[in-house]
DNA sequence: ATTTATACTGTATATATATTCAGTAAAATT
DNA sequence: AATTTTACTGAATATATATACAGTATAAAT
């Protein structure tokens, strides 16, 4: 989509907020008003402008017959999916987005971050399988038994958290794989947040 | 909110339609188009009738000046998230609403009709735990190795699906529970929908 | 060097639009 | 039984609004 330049982008936002303000579009006057112009047809050309890049369309002679082009209006939040290379035994998770999702505010109870994509079946005895969606909220502040994603060095996994003293256990969900033990002050060690929710598509 | 007549309710979601179409809201006689007024005092009357009862706002003077109450748009869905009684063979479950929850219609690939609330343990080797909410879609197409709700009398339960012939196997995912025998004729016997996907709170 | 785009002011106007007034009639409420 | 609400037609009108036309001036693109 062609850049726009500031006055456009300006005039733009103008629009936007103007829709969310009062729920219908403005008319040249009004932009004129909000902006400081002095003539309507200020207006009416950045208007012209918007809709020949492709940011706007406009209905002709329609009052207030604005609409923001689809890549224009803002629907509703995305968040980040990011892929967990890992199977089982925790190998690098480069903070790799592999798309983004739409969601609602209160699907959760807590707010959250980020959707990690699992791989591997580490923690299949929580009820978390492959390719299942973790919903993230960073944070280092995590109790025992939370479920953790913790990162030694590039290495990332979701793991039970459990800690006693400066000695942390990282519990995988599922017999076939090992507790990894690791001491507080391990340079590398880092709590990147817990898991607040799950999604799964099938 | 006082409820509204139906030529009230016609006019609401002629408003409603026609701002999902162009972006901006309707004009009267935009309204009287689409619902066959010949006069525009028609649209009038009944969006000054919408007003009083609250459910939508307009600003006096300006065109398309008609903006939907907070109760009206239509935020995010919601879809109701319905108990599912049994604890791990099969019980009774009175279609009964929990709650509703907002989602969001692209959540999972296909669309669903609600959320079963998981009681038991039947399917925790499907990565389906106590208290997860299966997103559920009414069908009785099912295929083998689906999940599927099936009732049985008044009985309701979340099972794997197998069919050969005339014959059903409904198969748990927990060796500590007996898959089900049925025959595809027996009387009371029903496939309510099938799992499309899951939600965790935790 | 010429054209096109940006960024406006200022005036004018056809028409799009809200809104009022005058009625009619049936249904619901008090 | 009287009043209010619902549900319209039909006509009239003030004004809200899009939009064209005539300019001025600078920056960017060809």
């Amino acid at each position: 989509m062609k850049e726009l330049t500031i006055q456009q982008k300006k005039v733009l936002q103008c629009i936007k907020f103007y829709i969310k303000k009062t729920g219908f579009p403005p008319t040249r006057a009004n932009i004129c008003r909000e902006l400081g112009f002095k003539s309507p047809n200020a207006a009416e050309s950045h208007l012209r402008a918007l809709e020949k890049k492709g940011y706007i369309t406009i209905e002709n002679g329609a009052s207030r017959g604005i609409n923001l082009t689809e890549n224009t209006a803002e629907k509703s939040q995305t968040i980040p999916v990011i892929g967990l290379v890992a199977a089982g035994s925790p190998t690098l998770a480069d903070e790799n987005i592999e798309k983004h999702i739409p969601y609602q505010e209160s699907l959760f109870l807590s707010d959250f971050d980020y959707f990690l994509r699992v791989k591997g079946l580490s923690m299949k005895d929580a009820g978390i399988m492959e390719d299942d969606l973790v919903a993230i909220k960073k944070t280092s502040e995590v109790r025992n038994g939370d479920i953790v994603v913790a990162r030694i060095d590039d290495e990332v996994t979701l793991k039970y958290f459990q800690s006693s003293g400066n000695q942390i256990k990282l519990i995988p969900a599922n017999d076939d794989f090992d507790e990894i033990y690791i001491n507080k002050e391990t340079e590398g060690f880092f709590i990147e947040g817990k898991s607040v929710g799950l999604i799964r598509e099938n």
